[in-house]
DNA sequence: ATCGTTTATGGGAACGTTCCCACTATCGTT
DNA sequence: AACGATAGTGGGAACGTTCCCATAAACGAT
């Protein structure tokens, strides 16, 4: 007759005293046993109750040992929306890293709009998280700074406002290694599809595509370079602005994977085919631009590295990093998408 | 000299009890002012109550709220990837309809290892999840069952194992629209890369398609149905097996938008073009499909409806439903993929 | 005016864990 | 043999909240 408060759905939990008894120590040397964060023991009395404990089904009240200590294990995550794959690549991969120290990474989306990084902060924070790790970081706002001044302990990932911790990819190299690329297979008139001036990425990969076109005695033609947003639809936008500059581009370099499918689709609306009328590199190496028709040249960014950076930042001792800023290489995959100039 | 507890990061947090003391009250009277489950007072107190926490900067700590309630309005999400833009706008849904009844949404994935969303459950359950939405469930698998043993709350989405809560979509209607789309159209010869067969989705929309074929009184030719998976490249590889064939199938429907860009993307290597060779119906309408070079045909899924059916199950109490089996329907986006016969 | 009924309030226990402290046992050193 | 250092153990307080219960106040009905 003891089914009720075994077998009748989720009465009477298993805790720490119910351990204890059953192993006939007290609570404390239980709760020292189990604690990961000590050395793991192997003593006799260490094996028994891990072993009672096992048995029983005991699984740690996280809200109880949260209390208790005064942290939750837990890191909020701030993307735009995970539907952009770039966030979610960014988000599985802290995802993964937290879970390597057994920590555990929620998410909250802002859907880009300038205030809303706010409101998932406090959602988050609501929630007890120990730290952010923000993707929204804009120019134009002091959000960063805000937290900062109420001793909220963050990260910023992928984009940065150039003074907080930040864990960040070689946009500058990348936009450098893109424009070498087309160099090299010699296009001389490139146009630009450049993103948003807020984030610092788009702002960097466009620096560093200058900055190579300089070394190679060019100067970028400004009416070259289309601002727009990080979405599709923009990419086919600015693709039209270009083809109709005369005379025209014969490659493009793309802030993101996501403009430049736009701006293929565009470009096949107008009847060119890439890569023979038209040259087009991407950035981030979503594992879509793969498998397109035309498989896409891109920049990989290592998501991995930039996730593990930006949770030992969070970690550090805040003062004491004198690398506030870190910075991860991406590399050039050359597809079909770019071909030498004919 | 107060500067310590007030301005250092994170020091002294303010606790119901500041509140009751600032506001002149004991803290059970804050506790009730402030539960949000208790119809809102608007009494003198609970005006003066609310005004002096908000001054405070008083945020109820959920560990220790969630202690003592038993439970932490927060809902654990498993899928097999945030990267498939699916599984991210089934995700966004939830989270949205989460948040408007004040719970979390937290997600862990799977990658589609067949044993991991077990680990994947084990990982939510230890993090306190009130229930669990999953969006893994397979034909050959019983973790459902085996959840239900436990006494765990839990709804399946998108896939169903036929007897668990769930909330799906219309899949026969969905894969019964594409094929009357194709017929209306004039195809009568029609390839189906169909997806795998542990998964209910699948198999409804090819049901459903097979459905509206003999209803025009045709029989699906065996041939023409390739099994695939819901990723990318398998859709390119089922096509090349498609194409093969003869005659060749003037159509195709894709059991999800990732196999129909895979299968652009081998038609394209074949030479052959869409919609003039081939017409192509894709599923889901994750949003760029529509921004392709030739934008794709597709059903679109009510994922926010799936989302708040989900939790409505959820929050059921269980037994008293009927309706075990909740179906959303679908519609159909004609789109520039899909042509006349010729 | 009195009584029962509702409504608002405060005190204290409880949720399950961790951590401090005091205690004992063991060990190596002189 | 006596000592201090070290390691392991258990009791109890604490974390911040909610909830039960007892009490007080207000109210309407007789």
């Amino acid at each position: 007759m003891n089914s009720k408060a075994d077998e009748i759905p989720g009465q009477s939990r298993v805790t720490i005293l119910d351990v204890a008894a059953a192993a006939g120590v007290s609570k404390s040397t239980v709760s020292r046993i189990l604690d990961e964060r000590l050395p793991r023991s192997d003593s006799e009395t260490a094996r028994r109750v891990r072993r009672v404990a096992e048995e029983l089904g005991y699984v740690r009240d996280v809200s109880a040992a949260s209390l208790r200590r005064g942290n939750t294990m837990t890191v909020g995550v701030i993307v735009p929306r995970l539907t952009d794959t770039v966030m979610a690549m960014l988000y599985e991969a802290l995802a993964k890293a937290c879970s390597r120290t057994g920590r555990f990474a929620i998410v909250a989306t802002t859907d880009d709009k300038p205030k809303a990084d706010r409101l998932a902060a406090e959602s988050l924070l609501r929630r007890g998280v120990d730290g952010l790790i923000l993707s929204t970081a804009r120019e134009d706002d002091d959000f960063p700074d805000e937290l900062a001044r109420r001793g909220v302990p963050y990260v910023l990932a992928l984009r940065t406002d150039g003074h907080s911790l930040s864990s960040v990819g070689d946009d500058r190299l990348g936009g450098y290694l893109a424009a070498r690329h087309l160099l090299d297979l010699g296009h001389r008139r490139i146009g630009v599809i450049a993103g948003p001036s807020y984030a610092s990425s788009s702002r960097g990969r466009v620096e560093g595509f200058r900055q190579a076109l300089e070394e190679a005695g060019l100067v970028a033609d400004p009416s070259c370079i289309i601002p727009s947003t990080f979405g599709i639809e923009s990419g086919a936008v600015a693709v039209e602005t270009l083809m109709n500059l005369s005379p025209r581009p014969t490659a493009i370099f793309a802030v993101n994977d996501n403009t430049a499918i736009g701006a293929l689709s565009g470009l096949t609306k107008l009847g060119l085919s890439v890569p023979q009328d038209i040259s087009i590199v991407g950035y981030n190496d979503i594992p879509i631009v793969s498998h397109l028709p035309t498989p896409l040249t891109t920049l990989r960014v290592p998501f991995e590295q930039i996730a593990s950076n930006a949770l030992e930042l969070l970690a550090g001792d805040d003062g004491s990093l004198d690398d506030r800023i870190r910075v991860s290489a991406p590399t050039l995959i050359p597809r079909k998408s770019t071909a030498p100039l004919r």
